[in-house]
DNA sequence: TTCCAATTCTATTATGCTATAGAATCGGAT
DNA sequence: ATCCGATTCTATAGCATAATAGAATTGGAA
C-alpha cells in the first residue's frame, strides 16, 4: 500500500501519543483543583499555554475528558489485585499489598485518583456504568482475598467479608483525600499503619503475632 | 422598648425560623446531588417552589449559602465527641460512642454532611478556614480518646494516635459516601463492624476478648 | 521547493447563570 | 378598613462558558 502514507504519517508517531497524554494530564490537574464543573475548558487550556477551542480537536466534549481521566484513574487496580490474589502469600500479605497497590498511585497520579473518586459521579449515565463495572471488578478481587483469608481460618470467622471490603477501600480512598495536605503523612507512615490496623481487624483473636511483609 | 414592636413584630415568630431552614435544607439537597458548581440557584428554587431571585432574600450569595450548609454539617460533631471525651467509660467504649455519633447524623441528615465532606473546599478562604477550626477542634477530641487509651494501657503502646484518629475519620466518612447506595448496608451494621474493626486495631494484643457497649 | 496532514488559531454563536432593582402581595396588628 | 413589614415576584443586566466553523500554520516527506 504505497510505504504508509495512508496509516501514520503524522508526527514522530510517539509524539501526538505524548501530546494527549499532556492533554489528559492538564485536564486531570484541573479537575483535581476545582472539580469537574467548577474547572472550564479555558482553564486547561491555560495549563498547557494553548487556546480554549485548541482542546476540542482532542476532546470531542468536556464531558468526554472527565471520562477520559476517570478511567485512567481505576483501569490498573484490578489488574494489580488480581496479581495479588493469584499470587503466593498468606491472607495477612495479600491484604498488605492490596493495600500498597491501592495507595501507590496516590503518589505520582493524585490527581487521577482524586479525580476518579470525586467527579465520576458527574458522567452521564452510560459512562458512569462502564467505570462502575471496572470499580465493581476491583471490589469483588479485594473481597475474595478476604474471603480466602477467612476461609483458610487465617482470618475470623465472624469477619463479614463486604464490610472489610468497604472498610479497606475507604480507609485507602480517605488517605487519597488527605495525602499532601497532612503535615508528616508520608506515604509508608500511612501504608505501614493501615496495613497494620486492617490486619489486627481481621486476623483471629488467638492468632500469632503479627509479622507482614511488604 | 413600647411592646416589642421594633424586636420582632414578624410573623408567627416561628415561622420565619422554619422557613430559612427549609432554605436550608433544599440548598443542602441540591448541593449533596449536583456538587456546589453543578448547581444552579435555579435547582434550589425548584426544590422549594419559588423563583430563583427570591433566593436572595435569605441568602447573600450562593457562597453564603454554602457555608451555612457546611456550618450546619459539622458543628454539631465537635460537642457530642466532647460528651463523649469527659463521660464515663473505657477508651474501647468511647471509641465506639464514637463512631456511634460521627455516623449518626448520616440518617437523617446526609445532605448536610455529605455537602460539609465534599464542597466544603469551594468555599473562599475565610470562610474555609471558619470551617477548620470547628473541624480540627474535633479531631483533637478524637485523638484525645485515642491517648488516653493508650495512656492507661488500653490500647497498644506503639499505636499512632494521629493516624488511628484519621482511620476513624476515614472509615466514617467513606460510610458517609456510600450509604444509602451499599445494598444491605443498614446504619446498625456499619456502625457496628467499624466499632469492632477499630477496637480491634486499637486494643492491645492480649487483652481480654472484646465486649464493647454502645 | 512543494505538498499534505496534523495541529493550533481566530472569531463567533448560543446558552445559562448569579445577582440586583424595584414592584406586587400577603397576613397580622392597630 | 388601613397600615406595615415580611416575603415573593417580574424584569433584566452582565458576564462566563461550551462548542462549532473555518482559516492559518507547522514540520516532515516527496
Amino acid at each position: 500500500m504505497r510505504n504508509r502514507t495512508a496509516i501514520a504519517p503524522r508526527r514522530a508517531a510517539a509524539s501526538p501519543k505524548r501530546r494527549a497524554a499532556e492533554m489528559l494530564a492538564a485536564a486531570a490537574k484541573v479537575f483535581a483543583r476545582r472539580g469537574y464543573h467548577g474547572a472550564s475548558t479555558q482553564d486547561i487550556a491555560d495549563v498547557l499555554g494553548i487556546r480554549q477551542a485548541s482542546l476540542y480537536y482532542y476532546f470531542e466534549s468536556k464531558e468526554a475528558a472527565l471520562e477520559a481521566v476517570c478511567s485512567d484513574g481505576v483501569e490498573d487496580y484490578a489488574v494489580r489485585a488480581l496479581a495479588v490474589l493469584r499470587g503466593p502469600g498468606t491472607a495477612s500479605d495479600k491484604v498488605a499489598k492490596l493495600v500498597f497497590h491501592h495507595l501507590s498511585p496516590v503518589v505520582e497520579r493524585q490527581d487521577y485518583t482524586v479525580v476518579f473518586h470525586r467527579e465520576r459521579r458527574y458522567l452521564p449515565k452510560p459512562a458512569r456504568e462502564r467505570i462502575r463495572t471496572l470499580e465493581r471488578r476491583y471490589e469483588r478481587i479485594i473481597q475474595k482475598v478476604i474471603e480466602q483469608g477467612v476461609a483458610s481460618g487465617e482470618f475470623r470467622a465472624d469477619l463479614d467479608p463486604r464490610m472489610a471490603t468497604l472498610a479497606l477501600l475507604g480507609l485507602g480512598n480517605s488517605a487519597t483525600a488527605w495525602y499532601g495536605r497532612e503535615p508528616g503523612a508520608t506515604f509508608e507512615r500511612i501504608t505501614s499503619n493501615y496495613i497494620d490496623l486492617l490486619v489486627r481487624a481481621f486476623r483471629k483473636d488467638d492468632a500469632p503475632p503479627l509479622r507482614v511483609t511488604h
